[in-house]
DNA sequence: AAAAATATTTAGACTAGGCTAAATATTTTT
DNA sequence: AAAAATATTTAGCCTAGTCTAAATATTTTT
């Protein structure tokens, strides 16, 4: 259960897993940036978590997680969305609280704490921003989701997921009475501008979102 | 809410204020040993604590908590406590577990969560090992426990809570069926070889209690 | 009131994680 | 194919927390 790695490893191979996801590929660069740091402070990390068999480093190239580093990963991002599960489902914090509340408790990781909390939760698919929780072994559930330029116009949809979390961007939604579940329906594509015009079904407010909103909202069609 | 300590010196800081409880004034090997450390570490942390202004030190005098220091400690023994409650009440992890735990989930402390876990956790009074749990403003609620020497023969008690929590003295309990709550009743005093006989209510199993045994135990005539 | 024993502090060194500045490799531009 | 720009690594230094060994203060014993 205990990694061998300190908080700070830790944060680092999050950062390494998710970068991976979406390029393969993690530059020095990249993850420094990533993590707030200098370049030759994440140069050392890499030498680090190399010599725990954590990642492969090559030097110039970049760095992959092994597939011992990847199980460890996905266990730190599962007990990292079963908190905020249970900080927003039983707790009553909003999503945008519950990401910096999480990040501490998922570094701890003695007995099966990840396993009780997952039990007590109920086995919870997605987290409260609608990204997926890992099972026990590791399993992401597959999930479907699109975005908005899949539609046409008069297309109802939910709101499923968000790509990226930051505190900024969940408070613009909030404030627009948007989150996971809520129901819209596209009303008109704007193809010059490339702006959507979206209705909320619930209360009949009609919103436009541009490029760079729409491309971080995960929808399906209804 | 947030203390301005690291995770080890709000560690060292719990351990003086658990030490002053019994001593008042604290030294710098009883810190080192509670700690687990050399003296000349212990010197350091408290010339760091006392920069701090957490608490207040004399050369070759010793140490003791600043009210504010105390405040801290107090927060923080709060924590502990609750975490242990939710640890035992909702994932049902046993009492000799709770504690490694709660040692790192104390130190979490960001937005209102000790608050928004006591609400959830109904306010309870005291945690798993009956040790009672300071309220928002610190208090700590009133206890009136004696020990079983303040018994006669005959005497019947309640279990309500153990001085020195350490794993191998809970197990030795739990093994025995004992835990708080437990109802007994006092058989026999054998005041050379300083035994005491108790019998357990709900079972009729008799045991033997040493003077070292039962300065441990806190309890309540029935 | 000395001597001996004990407690505490200081000195110097080590590891983890971080930084800046300089050196070196790689990629892009011309 | 050079030159310029960018990316990465190395070198050297810093702080937090730890250690051992040595120095100093205090307390206890004789
Ligand atoms: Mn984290
Ligand atoms: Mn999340
Ligand atoms: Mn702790
Ligand atoms: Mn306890």
């Amino acid at each position: 259960m205990h990694s061998g790695l300190s908080i700070i490893e830790e944060n680092y191979l999050k950062a390494i897993y998710k970068l991976q996801q979406m390029d393969g590929r993690v530059s020095t660069n990249e993850l420094a940036s990533e993590m707030g740091t200098s370049a030759a402070s994440a140069t050392d990390m890499i030498k680090k978590l190399s010599n725990k068999a954590v990642i492969q480093y090559e030097k110039y190239y970049g760095v992959q997680l092994t597939t011992y580093g990847a199980n460890l990963a996905i266990q730190l991002v599962r007990r990292h969305r079963l908190w905020e599960v249970f900080l927003h489902d039983k707790l009553g914090y909003s999503w945008e609280k519950v990401h910096d509340l999480a990040e501490e408790l998922e570094h701890v990781n003695i007995h099966d704490l990840a396993d009780r909390l997952d039990a007590y939760l109920g086995h919870p698919k997605s987290d409260p921003h609608g990204d997926p929780i890992p099972d026990g072994s590791g399993q992401l559930p597959k999930t479907d989701y699109i975005k908005i330029d899949e539609l046409r116009e008069r297309d109802s949809f939910e709101i499923k997921g968000i790509v990226d979390s930051d505190a900024k961007f969940l408070n613009y939604l909030t404030e627009r009475n948007l989150g996971i579940g809520c129901k819209l329906r596209l009303i008109s594509i704007d193809a010059y501008a490339e702006t959507y015009e979206v209705l909320i079904e619930a209360t009949h407010q009609s919103l436009v979102w541009t490029k760079r909103i729409a491309q971080n909202i995960l929808i399906k069609k209804t």
